[in-house]
DNA sequence: TGTGGTACTAACAAAAATGTAAGTATGGGA
DNA sequence: TCCCATACTTACATTTTTGTTAGTACCACA
């Protein structure tokens, strides 16, 4: 989000790794702050912006606004905007991004089991 | 990595998705830029470190190291110090770390699929 | 004429992650 | 005595991500 520069060492350490590792690649592309949980919202089918905003107390529109053009970019999302007034934009997952639902679904059974672990040993 | 503020909106929305999206937990703890590719040279079993700078000729000094302790803080590795000199210290993949091994690979084939639609239709 | 709702954008600030370069302790061997 | 290898640490700089605040366009409706 924001400006990328290319000449950076971070910027070519994170082109490489993409390139010669496809699970990193793929946990790049979900991992922004709140990437998953909009995925997790749209599972159960289109929203609007304003309907996103409202099951995520915490976003701001700008980083709305940033994830969804970013996730619109990386065909996890699909936007379609209607010739309103006052404007109406819809959001829902492509067929990538609901191929991604059951790796979240992974994801999380492994992260609530491993968070049940660390807080019974420490 | 380095300091974290307790008291910035960044802390708290991420403390916040933590605590109520297992998935996302999970997705924080293998999300630092070296983290997987950590893990997979440690899926066949021990090393030493550096034998993992060696497998891995981007990564600096600093970085594995911050790495090998944060992914030790949140038990994915083991650290294993022998009292030689000159010193050895080997790591190796908890059981948690190992159960992570399915599902990064599925996220390997999600994501070869995934770049290989983006490249067609790009 | 003025207000309201929607989905944004822009300018800026703060925090976090990553990278650079140099230095440390240890004791064994030349 | 000096150099070597290993696995770090420290101080700093840069890049990237995230958050704050204040705006914008549009037209319907009162």
């Amino acid at each position: 989000m924001g400006q990328i520069k290319k000449t950076s060492t971070n910027y070519e350490n994170r082109q490489i790794l993409d390139s010669e590792c496809d699970e990193i690649y793929a946990a790049n592309l979900i991992g922004g702050r709140w990437t998953i949980a909009i995925c997790c919202y749209l599972a159960d089918g289109k929203l609007r912006f304003s309907q996103l905003r409202k099951r995520m107390p915490n976003i701001t529109e700008r980083m709305l606004t940033l994830h969804l053009r970013k996730m619109e970019a990386n065909r996890l999302v699909k936007r379609t905007v209607y010739a309103e007034v006052p404007p109406r934009v819809e959001y829902e997952l492509t067929e990538s991004g609901q191929q991604l639902m059951p790796i979240l679904d992974q994801l999380r059974s492994w992260g609530r089991k491993h968070k049940q672990k660390t807080q019974t040993y420490s």
